[in-house]
DNA sequence: TCCACTTTGTGCGTGCATTCACAAGGGCGT
DNA sequence: ACGCCCTTGTGAATGCACGCACAAAGTGGA
């Protein structure tokens, strides 16, 4: 048996802690800029809007941060966590697709702010080349291994149409990129080591709907289901 | 036994199985386009994606809709999804920030197509009114409950800064609004009965940049790399 | 020094999600 | 009609996630 070793094991830290650690880090932010000293377990989960025990047993996956009586010392957790998510290097980014979605992902301040830099913005419409965006000069998709070699981009969004979504995937894992982020509504087939995130708009729009329903409809099954069935 | 329980349509279908049906409606749709008739679970899931046990054990959450020995009817499927998803009636949604991401969003064909109808794009800024995008003329936030009352509004779309998000947040729910997809980054506090869905870019190249650290090797930070194990 | 108070870190029970593996069921060729 | 082969639907096992509740640990006051 044991056919092949699934994983490396993440060094401890669960999935889901990782997708929290992100919110603790903007709350301590907030935190910050107010000149907070030290914060509680408590207070820093109802800003955060998880539990307090989930946040501590999250935090307890980084080390013993913390102090018994007083609670957590606000820079020095914002440093630990930063280190833990990668944040204390800086991270190139290559956005593609120029588009409506690219250009707010260009301008979207808070890519800039912390840990990332946005490395290029590439758009196949030569048209669309040239054109200045959020301080960037749209290059071509022809440069595309060039970008990613030059300025080391590890990291890359793909904000086109979904039916050029797979080839500049395809383009990006040849270069070497290893983590994708999607907002083509598509599923990306990308090998093993590649890590990808999806984002979708109309998936969200979707699953809200389910649930609007159900608290319109309530118990029984809406008239309308008869009518339409088959 | 045929035809005694005709609609087993059980209640209480798993929170995580919700989040997969958009995928398999996509994914059906893809394979409408191209004229297949019926699918095999094996050959549905992996276009979507996922496990094809999975998918058997989210589809049976909706009852027996398949056909042992052949799959399941393409079409067929398509609108038992799309049923119980609520994508058999038009949902109003407005959409509020007309700045990058908010002009993206109303540009966005997904939002359109099935299921969606975009009733209104409202801005705080008087210099934003009045312009068109996606055909929509951008109204001023200050009829945001006129917008909610004649549209029959019960999903909208929060795409402002992060310091506007939570009173334009409570102006939808004061106004009747149970559903809201926010892109705005920071917890929005809302009552018990409304649902919050939450899409934040930064959170996402956040947690690949943990991944992609962590596939980095431990060349970077101090290497207590196989030492969590207790 | 000692005690009372505060807050962390975590053992543990519960419930959900995922995956395996297979019996039940239906079509199709002979 | 019959049996083979294919695919569904689901019991069962495993693992993960969440949250309660409490002991451990550190602070501050007397």
């Amino acid at each position: 048996m044991t056919s092949r070793t699934p994983r490396p094991r993440e060094r401890g830290i669960p999935e889901a802690t990782v997708a929290r650690l992100p919110l603790y880090l903007r709350a301590l932010h907030g935190l910050s800029e107010r000149g907070t000293p030290t914060v509680s377990s408590e207070e820093l989960a109802s800003v955060a809007g998880v539990n307090s025990a989930k946040l501590r047993k999250d935090l307890s996956h980084l080390g013993s941060y913390g102090t018994r009586g007083v609670g957590y010392d606000v820079e020095y957790l914002i440093y630990q966590i930063s280190r833990e998510l990668g944040l204390t290097q800086d991270w190139s980014v290559a956005i593609t697709g120029a588009g409506n979605l690219g250009r707010a992902l260009a301008n979207y301040g808070g890519f800039g702010t912390r840990g990332f830099r946005i490395a290029a913005l590439l758009d196949a419409d030569p048209a669309m080349v040239g054109h200045e965006v959020a301080g960037l000069q749209v290059r071509h998709i022809d440069t595309l291994e060039d970008v990613v070699a030059k300025e080391n981009v590890s990291i890359c969004v793909i904000a086109t149409p979904a039916a050029a979504a797979q080839g500049v995937c395809d383009r990006f894992v040849g270069a070497g990129v290893t983590s994708i982020l999607n907002f083509a509504p598509m599923v990306l087939n990308v090998p093993d080591h590649v890590d990808v995130r999806k984002v979708d708009l109309s998936i969200e729009l979707q699953i809200l709907a389910f649930h609007e329903q159900r608290k319109a409809g309530g118990d029984k099954g809406p008239e309308w289901v008869g009518a339409l069935d088959q």
